[in-house]
This record gives structure tokens, sequence and C-alpha cells, in this order.
DNA sequence: TTACGGTTTTTTATAAATAAAATACCTTTA
DNA sequence: TAAAGGTATTTTATTTATAAAAAACCGTAA
């Protein structure tokens, strides 16, 4: 097998989600307006309507095309079958590295992660390679590959490129009163306002906030070099957030309140205090990754 | 063909080089000791064994293995034979991009940059991928890639970067009398005095000094993140060395000289002095770059 | 005459095959 | 009996093949 269509089926399924609106008769745009609605090539987008003529969902004559009637939950593809091979692959390969508890130094074999995950090693190989950013793996050249460990070293290391990079684009967020990013720090104050109203329970939804609130500041710099380093960055974090769920809740409802004081005393212009009160969230945020690492 | 022996045929010319020492008649190590001495596994050492008798130049007879003659430069391969097909790759591919002069917002070909240096796809692919950590290309998704280009923009965001890093890289460097990177600092500054006293034309060796000053000044804090990026940032930088030859050996004298004032700073311990003295260099640094993008 | 649809060509994503190199296992001999 | 050599197995580096998806091309009808 090469492909398995998965930007065909993901079409199909985005435009049978989009005919919700439309009512039975109506008709659809040129094979060009479809193919740019869902951003896919006019090739894919008549393949998805000659799919739609099959289904009977539309029926489609010279440059007419017509929807015949309103689309139900069988006619799409199940979701397992949409998602890209090789972001799925990703993931696993993520979840496989940092949840099977390697010691530090571990090898890493190329074609066992393949047997082990039943992808091609190319793809595996694919995935390492990217994985390298993170700077928890190494290649040993014509050998395996090494784990380095999310050992202390590794969590220090971090956290300074982490704290160097988000001091400096909060240093640009406070100087400039109309940067582009404050509007979404406005919304972030809402988003944060919210989930701390909610109990315990809402919780979980907090660490999906932080990446996003820091991705904001990093944002702030436009710089492309500080966004690869975020992105890279906020996977491991994520990860992190799943193994350490010592005092989860308080310890969220806290990073909560951090947050908001940074984002307040950005949008009232006050720039000492949103600088001393990030130094402050930085800090705990340090604190708390470097405990994770003792408990593993 | 699937592999050209690189690594067999290294080794080979390597073992010569090595025989160099040696009188004929002397007798040669354990197959075990060969491999390390040559960083290849035992199978290889016994192919290069193999191979060196074929050649004539050892007699090998069970666990005896004597030198017959003193090798020739005709029993060693050619260098291009030698040179991984991925390295020899690596640099043309990086060469094409940053040589061809394309507009900001190009659209790269795997195809036809694989048409173009005659290599596999999925070679030009691995590189690309490599590549784009220098934040010059990017990859859209089931498309080409793009040339972001060598921009006022890029040079600028690259530069705020790399002073951040540098930056702290130096203050770790001050902060601690014992730091182990001082002994290097100290053979940096007879290497600088050295090019100094030379005449004009050995300021082509100063590109080379740079990259390890600023490698040095970055391997202080000791940090796999920032090390990453100033090897990503050195091949830019190469180039940019490689176009920009306007008054040349003058600036290339002028940063010798604030590269001196920033050594001596650290190894006589003045750490506010080094931090000016360095600062200047950064800024020095960043002028060049930003006027040779004026320039292409 | 221009926007649209049908058809062909090019390019990318994925899989699979092959030889080199590394590793592991077993046998021999000093 | 331990270190070395011989042999078999595993793993990586590289090339090639194939179908999906994108892009280009060209004719046709509003």
């Amino acid at each position: 097998m090469s492909r398995q269509n998965q930007t065909f089926k993901a079409a199909v399924n985005s435009a049978l989600a989009s005919f919700g609106t439309l009512a039975p008769g109506a008709e659809l745009g040129s094979e060009a307006e479809l193919a740019a609605q869902l951003s896919i090539s006019r090739t894919t987008a008549r393949n998805v309507l000659a799919h739609l003529v099959q289904l009977g969902v539309v029926e489609w004559q010279g440059r007419r095309k017509t929807l015949l009637r309103a689309p139900c939950p069988e006619d799409s593809f199940p979701p397992e079958d949409v998602a890209l091979p090789a972001e799925l692959a990703e993931r696993q390969l993520q979840e496989w590295i940092l949840r099977t508890d390697l010691p530090p130094g571990s090898q890493i074999h190329e074609s066992e992660l393949a047997r082990q995950l039943d992808i091609p090693v190319a793809l595996v190989r694919d995935l390492l390679q990217n994985f390298r950013m993170s700077g928890l793996i190494e290649k040993n050249p014509n050998k395996h590959w090494t784990f380095r460990g999310f050992t202390r070293e590794y969590a220090t290391e971090m956290c300074d490129m982490r704290e160097l990079i988000e001091r400096a684009a909060i240093r640009q967020l406070i100087a400039d009163p109309d940067h582009p990013s404050l509007p979404r720090m406005a919304e972030m104050e809402r988003l944060h306002i919210a989930l701390l109203a909610r109990d315990d329970a809402a919780m979980t939804e907090f660490p999906a906030l932080d990446a996003r609130f820091h991705r904001i500041i990093c944002q702030a710099a436009d710089n492309r070099f500080f966004d690869e380093f975020a992105h890279r960055i906020s996977i491991i974090v994520h990860y992190h957030y799943q193994w350490n769920k010592r005092d989860e809740t308080a310890r969220n409802r806290a990073a909560i309140q951090e947050h908001l004081a940074v984002i307040q005393a950005v949008l009232s212009g006050r720039g000492e205090d949103a600088l001393a009160a990030f130094d402050h969230h930085l800090a705990t945020a340090r604190t708390t990754l470097l405990a994770s690492v003792n408990w593993g």
C-alpha cells in the first residue's frame, strides 16, 4: 500500500459537515470553489464529488451540482480512517518514548520501534529525526539512537532556554501599548476567569490553556526561532502534566492565579508588575517541573 | 545500489595512514583492537584486513597479522569515494539553496532538487527536513517547500536569538572563576593574536576562528538547546561570510580586536568589561549581517 | 472571451527491497 | 579458561516502486 486516501476521506467528512447548513435542493459552487473551501486540490475535490454522488447525497451533471438529501452520520468515514498515519504514529512514538520510562542512556532501535508500533522503519526514522529537536534523544551514526533521559539536567536546560525566550518576549509585549498580541491577552483573561469559576473536575482543561498562554507570549516576539522552540517544548510539557498528578488541582488553580496576575498587569500597562509576576510564575513552573523529575 | 562501502573505504584509508609509523614486519593487534582503533565494528575491521591482504600490504594467517610493506598512496581509496553521500549532498543542497539567490516565497520542489543534484528524492526530503531548523524554509503539507528568504526579518530574528543565548552563556562564563571553558579561552587568545600578526591574505581564516569563538561561548552554558541553535546558525553565518566580501579584511581585523577585548576581559576576571565588550561585538556583528542583506 | 470542467502530467507520501555495517553467538586455540 | 577468531543474525543506510494528491494543460459552453 502507498497512501490511504486520508486527504480524500477527511475532505469527504468535512464536506458532509458543511452541508449541514444547506437545505436539500441547494446548488453547490464550482469545483474550484469547493477545492478552496476544503483547502484541497481540484483533483481531490472531484473525487469527493464523485463519492458524494455514489452515496446519493448530491447529483452532479456537468456544472450543475445539487444537494439531494441531508447527510447522515453513516455517510462519513470513521475518524480513525481520517487521521494521517504519520500524525497518528507521531503521537504513538512520543507516548512510547515518554511513557515506557526508559532509563537514561537506553538504546532505541529503529527496527524494534517499527515492530512495536507496527509502522514502516522509514517512518520511524523520520519521526525520531523530528523528535531529536526535543533534546531527549540523540543519534549515534551508523548505530542506534540513545535516550538521554528526562533528567534533572534536561529539565534545567529546558527551563533556562524557556525563561530566556519568554522573558524577552514579554518585554516586547509590555514595551508597546498597541502590541497586536494584546487583544488575545484580553481573550486569555476571560478564559482564565471562566475556568477558575468552575469545579475541580474542570481543572483538567488547564494544561491546554497553559500551553496557549505561553504560546501567545512567545508569539509576541514575532520570532520564528522562539516559536519553534516553544512548540517543541509544549509537547514535552504536555506529557509532564499527564505524569505529575500530585496536588494537581491545587497546583493548577494556583497557576491560573499566577497567569491572571501577569495578564492583568500587562493589560493595565503596569510593565514592571507584569515582569515581576511573570518571573514568579516561571519560578513556580520550574519548581513543579523539577519536582516531577524525582517522582518519575 | 544500496550502500557504497563508505565506512569500509574510510577505514581502509585510515588504517593505511596509521601504518606509516610502523616498520615492515611489525605485528598488528587483534581484530577487536583494530576495530576499536578505527571506531568501526569487527565485521568491517575483518573486511578491511581482507582488503589489505589483497593489496599485499599485510599477511593474515589465523591470529597472526604482519605488515609486509609500507603502504603507498595508490593503496588508498580516492577521497571522493570516502565521503558519505548524505554529507556530500547536504553541502550541495545548502550551496544550492543559498547561492541560487531565490526570491523570498519561491517554491522548492523535492523532485526538482533531486534531479538537479542527482540524488534520490528520499534523501532530498531528509536534508530539507533537517535544513528546516535554519528557519529559512518551511513545508506546506502535501505540497512543496517554500523559501522564506534571507531577508532583513530573518537576520533580525536570528540575531535576537543569538544575542539572547550568547549573553546568557557569557554571564555564566564570567560568574565562575574556575569555569571549565576558561582554558579554551586562553587558547583562543593565542590564536587570535597569532592571526592578527599575519598578512591580509591570512584573514580568510577568520570565519572559522569566529565560529569557534562563538561556539566556545555557547558551550560555556552547557545547554543542549543553546548548542543546537549555535550549530544551525554557524552554517548560515559561514555562507554569509562567503557573500559579503566588501571591506572584508578591514572588517575581519576589527572583529579580531573585538574578540580579543572580550577574551582578555574574561581571562582577567573583569566581568563587567567582558559583558560590555561582548555587547559591542554583537552589535557590530548585527550591523554587518544586516548590511549584507541589502547587498544580496 | 472567460470561467468552468475534463484530462494529463508532475510531485509527494508511503511502502518495500537490498546491501553494508553492527551485533551477538558459538567455536577454537594459546 | 579466557581471549581471539569464525559464523549467523540483526539493524541501519540507501535505493526503488507505487498510489494519492496537486498542478498544469486544454477544450468547451455560458
